[in-house]
DNA sequence: GTCTATACATAGATAGAC
DNA sequence: GTCTATCTATGTATAGAC
């Protein structure tokens, strides 16, 4: 269940770690207002430097936001592949998606995801919108099961936009280290969002 | 149910027609990546002009937000005051702050809330912070009711940070001109959201 | 209240030495 | 692969005429 990406060694490579910080910098501030100069800072190195790892700011942006889906659909699929039953694929999911969420990586690059998705050019968004798609077509498979099953109500495609848009909400008001700690913020959304699913019901 | 902002004369005054072509502009585009000299265009204005009636483009950002949800709250403490079944209420403010998003002049300032809050220094934020917690507050009494009346499940703050999230969502898919006419697509997303509250269940 | 003209700061990106 | 130095564009905001 432990992401790829948390497992780096401590002194990454230098491209990784650019990507690694910049996640962090776009999250706090926000693409347009974290400047190359503030992000080579954070890394260590002066500006100009990070322009030889890659051509332009935005290719960061789109490293930062392909390397967090990618690493999310790998793990889904992982998920997918040994588990059939409707329940737990739905239950997986959310908690798949969730760890990732919580994760810094994953929460970074969701947040990219979310936030900054109108500063790609239209070339820059077209691999991104097929790792996003690819995902979303993961998801569709298990909520038109769970509705099937009479896990869930309502338009399957709504609920799967709805159903997103609220997990990923969380990245922006949700503390692991405030009230509640990952495994019950996590058991309490859960049944926000899918009442249906509950075992008690 | 009309939002007063709907009904302004076709020739507002000028401070006006910038905040509702900002609030447009913004929710295309994007704040930061939104120009003065673009805006003023958009207005028929010289950028020089614009500082004529705002400070600086940050409070432009303020007034659109603050625009917007002054006027949600408004109607929705009209709705609370002469309603006070909590089903009822509990489908009218949904009802409302979806009619709210779908209106173009809700759904820009909405938009501004969710994406460029980051953007506002803190002392902007100040005024903006104590608007959004009073519409929140709103909320949180028809939560509250409609968990103690079996209509939602889960915990109440959960559920509302849920809820508004994935109702917010809305503005960056939801095209009234698509395959779901408004009214429609607000009863498909209630009950997606809020399966509990349905009248057959 | 709007215009023209411009000040001033800061952004992303490049060139070439090391 | 990183540095220093700098180019060039573009941004917000201001001053003063009309």
């Amino acid at each position: 269940m432990k992401s790829a990406l948390e497992t780096l060694p401590p002194e990454a490579d230098t491209r990784t770690r650019i990507i690694l910080t910049a996640g962090r910098l776009f999250h706090r501030h926000g693409y347009e207002r974290t400047t190359v100069r503030e992000l080579a800072d954070a890394v260590g190195l002066k500006s100009g430097s990070l322009f030889h790892h890659f051509r332009s700011k935005e290719e960061i942006l789109v490293a930062v936001m392909a390397n967090g889906i990618q690493s999310v659909i790998n793990e889904a699929r992982a998920l997918l592949a040994r588990n059939h039953d409707p329940a737990a694929r739905l239950e997986g999911m959310l908690r798949l998606h969730m760890h990732s969420i919580i994760s810094g990586v994953g929460g970074d690059a969701m947040h990219a995801m979310i936030y900054e998705w109108r500063s790609l050019s239209p070339e820059a968004r077209e691999p991104i919108r097929t790792l996003s798609e690819a995902y979303e077509q993961l998801w569709h498979q298990v909520i038109d099961d769970a509705v099937a099953h009479g896990l869930a109500r309502g338009d399957p495609i709504i609920l799967r936009k709805y159903l997103l848009a609220g997990l990923n909400s969380t990245v922006r008001w949700y503390r692991p280290e405030g009230r509640l700690a990952p495994e019950a913020f996590i058991q309490q959304l859960q049944q926000a969002a899918l009442p249906d699913l509950q075992p008690d019901s």
